[in-house]
DNA sequence: GTGTGTGAACTTGTTCACAGCG
DNA sequence: CGCTGTGAACAAGTTCACACAC
C-alpha cells in the first residue's frame, strides 16, 4: 500500500515529539485522509490499536518498517553522475533510511574517478564486478533519455530487481521486475492540467465552485 | 487524467520516427496498458479516432496539449537551490515543453546573485516584486524539510497555485490549491515493500509484475 | 465514553464485448 | 474487414455506520 510510507513519517515525526500514542483520527488529519482510510490500511498489517485509546506509536512504526521490509538494508545504484545523479547521491533520502548507495556509474571518462560522499563513480563495465562486492537492489537512472534503456538493461543483467527512472523515456524491462517513474515533465504536465481547468472553470462559471484538488503522495500520487 | 501525458510522450516519439496513424492496441503496448483503457481515455477528449485505421498522430498530440494546458506558457519558480533545486533549474523537463524558469529564490546569501541557466538567484521577500514582473503559475519546493511550510506559505501568498514538493514534509495549504509531492524516500519504500513482498513470494510461485507511472498522485500520491 | 475493526453501501476505475462507422 | 466508441459487467478502492473491546 503506497500510503504506508506516509504514514511512517508522520509516526516518527510524533515519536521526536514525544507522542507515544495515537488516534486513527490524528494520523488521518495529518496524512489529510480521513479516519477511516487510515483504520483500513492499518488493520490489514493485523489488529495493534487498542480501543479506546488508539495505536502505539512506536509499536506501529516497527510493523510498518518491516511492512516495507525496512528491517533490511538496500544497496541502491546512481546510473548517470549529472547534475540530478549527483544531487540524488547526496541527498539524505537515502541516507536516512536503510538505503545505501553503494555504487555509481556513468559512461563520461571525465566523471569516472570523481568521488561523491566517498562513494567513486565507475564505468557501467563494472557493474557486474560491483554486484560480487555488493548485491544491488535498487537501480536509480538519472541518465539523459536516449541512453536510458541500454542502462536499464546493463542493471537488469546485473542483477538490479528495482529500478526507478527519473530519464524522460519510457522504458521496457522483463516481468519481474519492479519498474517506477519519477518524472518531473509529467508532473508537472499533470499540474498544469489542473490548472488550467481551474482557470477554465472560474471562467466559465458564474458560480466558481473551489475544487480542493487532492494530494497524492507516490502515484503516484 | 494522469495517464495523458504518458501517451503524449509516447505520440511525440512516433511523430519523430515518422508515424502518422497509431491504433489503440499500439498506444497500449507502448504505455504498457491495455487497448480499451486507451480508447475510454481517449474518448473523453472527443471523437477523434478514425474507425478502421487509428488516430492521427499529429492531431492527436495537439488535442492533449491543448486538454493540458501546454498551449500556455507556465512560469515556474523554484525555491531552494541546493543541490537538487539547482539539478532541476538546468533540467531539460522544463525547458522542453512550455514551463519557464521565470525565478529562483533562496535565503543564503552566499547563493543569493548566483545566476543559473541566465536567471539570477533572488531572496524570498522579491517574490512579490518577481509577481508582478511574471505571474508565477507553479512552485517548485527543494528546501530542506524544516522550512518547507514557510515557503510554500510565502509562495502561496505571492499567488502561486501549485505546488510540486520535493521536501520530505507534508505540507498544508490552502483550498484551492494544487499539491503534488515527489519524494525520493517514499518512492524509496514504496519500492523495497514490493521487493520484500516478491522475496517473500518467491518461496510460493507467482511472479508479481507492477508497474506504475507517475504517482501519485493524487491521493497518492 | 472513546476509538478500533469490519461488514455493507457506495463510488470510481478497469475490462469486456460488440454495434456501427469508415 | 479493422478499429473505434461505448454501454454493460466487473473489480478495486473509499466511505459509512455501528457493534464491541477497553
Amino acid at each position: 500500500m503506497a500510503r504506508l510510507p506516509v504514514y511512517q513519517r508522520i509516526l516518527e515525526e510524533l515519536l521526536r515529539s514525544g507522542t507515544s500514542t495515537v488516534s486513527s483520527e490524528l494520523l488521518g488529519a495529518a496524512a489529510q485522509l480521513n479516519a477511516a482510510k487510515v483504520r483500513k490500511d492499518l488493520s490489514l498489517l493485523g489488529s495493534f490499536g487498542t480501543r479506546g485509546s488508539g495505536y502505539d506509536v512506536a509499536f506501529l512504526v516497527e510493523q510498518i518498517d518491516r511492512q516495507l521490509g525496512l528491517d533490511r538494508e538496500w544497496a541502491v545504484v546512481i546510473a548517470g553522475i549529472g547534475n540530478l545523479g549527483r544531487a540524488l547521491a547526496r541527498s539524505q533520502g537515502f541516507a536516512a533510511r536503510n538505503f545505501r548507495v553503494a555504487a555509481l556509474v556513468d559512461t563520461d571518462p571525465d566523471i569516472i574517478g570523481e568521488q561523491i560522499d566517498g562513494v567513486v563513480v565507475r564505468h557501467p563495465d563494472a557493474l557486474p564486478a560491483i554486484v560480487e562486492e555488493v548485491p544491488l537492489a535498487i537501480g536509480v537512472i538519472t541518465t539523459p533519455g536516449p541512453v536510458a534503456q541500454r542502462v536499464a538493461d546493463l542493471l537488469v543483467d546485473a542483477g538490479v530487481r528495482s529500478l526507478l527512472n527519473f530519464a524522460p523515456q519510457v522504458l521496457e524491462v522483463p516481468a519481474g521486475i519492479l519498474l517506477r517513474y519519477v518524472d518531473l515533465s509529467i508532473e508537472l504536465q499533470v499540474m498544469s492540467f489542473y490548472q488550467a481547468r481551474q482557470m477554465d472553470d472560474e471562467a466559465g462559471a458564474s458560480m466558481p465552485v473551489i475544487r480542493s484538488v487532492g494530494r497524492s503522495p507516490g502515484s503516484a500520487r
